[in-house]
DNA sequence: CTGAAAAGTTGCAGACTCTGAAACTTCACC
DNA sequence: GGTGAAGTTTCAGAGTCTGCAACTTTTCAG
């Protein structure tokens, strides 16, 4: 077993639960790197777990989104986070804390991750959902983000900003092959935009 | 005949072209609009024009994608504009006249662009498509920006930013009926961006 | 004007995604 | 052990999208 999730206290039926979602995001993950997207049906992967398709879409409601697996962090953890930072830490820099955070927890499934992005580069129509614009989850930070500055449309715009720049921070990273630190990559995009995005 | 695009110097052959795809793009706005997006099927909307659904699929790959219409512009048409501009003006500032541009385009479609995009904020499925991040586009204009910018990942950065930021300037013109000049917000998230992102 | 060639449209068959409902199995807990 | 809640499966069905083989229309050369 080389899972090591938190299946800290947790019945036999949650343990189950968890084992077959993150056995689903692997076998999908595997699938798709070897062969591409297109070439690999839900059936494929349910079968490579062997539960029935149906099951499957008990778990996630489309292909895309056992590929994305814990790819968008709950609205719910990012608030948190954003939450925990002092309020006169302005808009930008309360986002550059909160993702670094998130980087680090990235960092932390490494690989799991390196490969996740390899699918998302080979697949590009994957990429959009990766730190989705204009969803959920942006719109909760946006949310979040206007009780600290709450001038008309500036936490959409800083909000949208940051996580866009994030998200290029992680694709060099991943071009790189995970060489550098993503921290430090994350840090200089947000140095950057900090400048006011000079020409370097 | 309502129609009046710009149907110069087209034979027979493609003006009917162009009048299939354009009702059909109409067609898929108006039914969406008036009964959301899963309440529409192919069918509908290729009944609507009076061609068959096979045919609908000869114009565009998805129903999303007809909703999408012009959206995405070319991305020779943007490389094109970036040219366009002197290779001594910093990259941020190029993007914004590019950008600049294109708003003039959407406000010149007034009607229809907001229409579209109370479409995409009542289907938020569909946001992600809108300036598709990530995607051919956004690849494209990097391209572009690297010639006049090659720091590793700058030209990547400021082109993610760039688009992040238009998109909040569309959505917040959008959710105000149009109402403001959509120029005018595109200038005001580009100085906010040249600035550094300060608490406003 | 006429007869291909080219382009556009259509119907059809078929693979695939996704959903709802009903039966069935498994687990937690008393 | 028995009971109810949760998870899984099977089944049926709607909808998306593709390839292919007719079929129709437009174009254009002679």
């Amino acid at each position: 077993m080389t899972i090591v999730d938190s299946s800290d206290e947790l019945g036999r039926r949650d343990r189950k639960k968890l084992e077959t979602r993150t056995a689903l995001e692997r076998a999908a993950l595997r699938l798709v790197a070897e062969r591409g997207l297109a070439k690999v049906t839900v059936e494929d992967i349910a079968g490579a777990v062997d539960v029935s398709s149906r099951t499957f879409f008990n778990y996630f409601p489309s292909k895309e989104d056992a590929l994305i697996g814990r790819s968008r962090m709950d609205e719910d953890e990012l608030r948190d986070r954003l939450a925990a930072v002092p309020s006169d830490v302005p808009a930008l820099e309360a986002l550059r804390l909160t993702m670094l955070d998130v980087a680090e927890d990235i960092q932390e499934r490494r690989e799991q991750w390196l490969l996740r992005l390899k699918v998302f580069e080979q697949n590009p129509s994957l990429l959009p959902r990766l730190v989705a614009g204009g969803s959920q989850t942006e719109r909760a930070m946006a949310t979040a983000i206007a009780e600290r500055a709450p001038a008309a449309g500036f936490a959409e715009l800083v909000t949208a900003v940051a996580l866009a720049a994030f998200r290029t921070a992680v694709l060099r990273w991943s071009s790189q092959d995970g060489g550098p630190e993503l921290t430090g990559l994350v840090d200089e995009v947000f140095d950057r935009l900090a400048a006011g995005l000079p020409n370097p």
